[in-house]
DNA sequence: ACGAAAATGATAATCATTCTCAAAGATATT
DNA sequence: AATATCTTTGAGAATGATTATCATTTTCGT
């Protein structure tokens, strides 16, 4: 687990950019979603935090998640199936793959697709905030 | 409101088709479904439903919608905010745009997109079983 | 019309998420 | 570093949408 000095002060400095005070749950938190390479749940994120900073509880996560995605720094995703699943931001914007069998979620992204949605927008007359693009696969053959 | 012979014949086939019996709340239900011209949820649902048939209830309206969206009749959309929101089938296929303001849904379809889509799952060794494609929008000025 | 099988209604249960509020912690000021 | 103030936390209650339960009623092939 990396949690050095930089990363320290990159999370504090993210932390104050949300205008929020800093607490080790939300700097254990903000952590555990830095190290994450998938898209956990509330209740995992949960169990994770728990082993770094030994204390915080449910409720906090979630309080914390909605103060971290309200400031974009970390996405809220709301796949078929199951609650809510978190994600920190990173600096591409990016569209997800579902595997229908196993859960995993991949992540791709397309210009062309994203250039689109704005021109159908715009056609309409209007302008695109955010959009959702998932797709839900099974492997090939 | 709409309910000739005609289509009651054909809300019979359809239900047959699903391999449910027919019953008035069914009927009633179906009758509501391929009236809207909206994309309602289950409470609005049970009201113009009581309108019609005046004797259903919100179990039957989500049993009955879970049975409709088995057998490829009916689509659900879980939209951000508020529950689940659905939909008559319809024979094209076709994604949202949602008003930000005003939570109206409107419906377009790119075959580009859907081309792409395809073809970004099949690069990564996946087959695209279903999707989901929203547009959050504002009006532009 | 009869009887097995399925559907209904009322309500309890579930599940994820949010709210409440007293106690603990963080920050600015001195 | 002590104080005052304002924020955050934890535990559990509350919420809201949806699903499950089960006794009663309805459907439909015979």
């Amino acid at each position: 687990m990396g949690r050095n000095k930089r990363d320290m002060v990159v999370m504090n400095a993210s932390l104050k950019k949300a205008g929020v005070r800093i607490t080790k749950q939300r700097l254990a938190l903000l952590s555990v979603l830095t190290e994450a390479i998938d898209h956990p749940d509330a209740l995992e994120l949960l169990d994770r935090t728990k082993k770094i900073s030994s204390t915080i509880s449910l409720a906090t996560v979630y309080r914390t998640l909605a103060v971290l995605v309200n400031a974009n720094l970390v996405h809220r995703h709301d796949f078929e199936g199951g609650g809510a699943r978190y994600e920190k931001a990173k600096d591409h914007h990016h569209d997800h793959i579902v595997d229908l069998d196993t859960g995993e979620v991949f992540e791709f992204n397309s210009d062309i697709i994203e250039k689109l949605q704005f021109e159908i927008a715009a056609e309409m007359g209007y302008e695109v905030i955010h959009h959702r693009l998932e797709l839900y696969c099974r492997k090939t053959n």
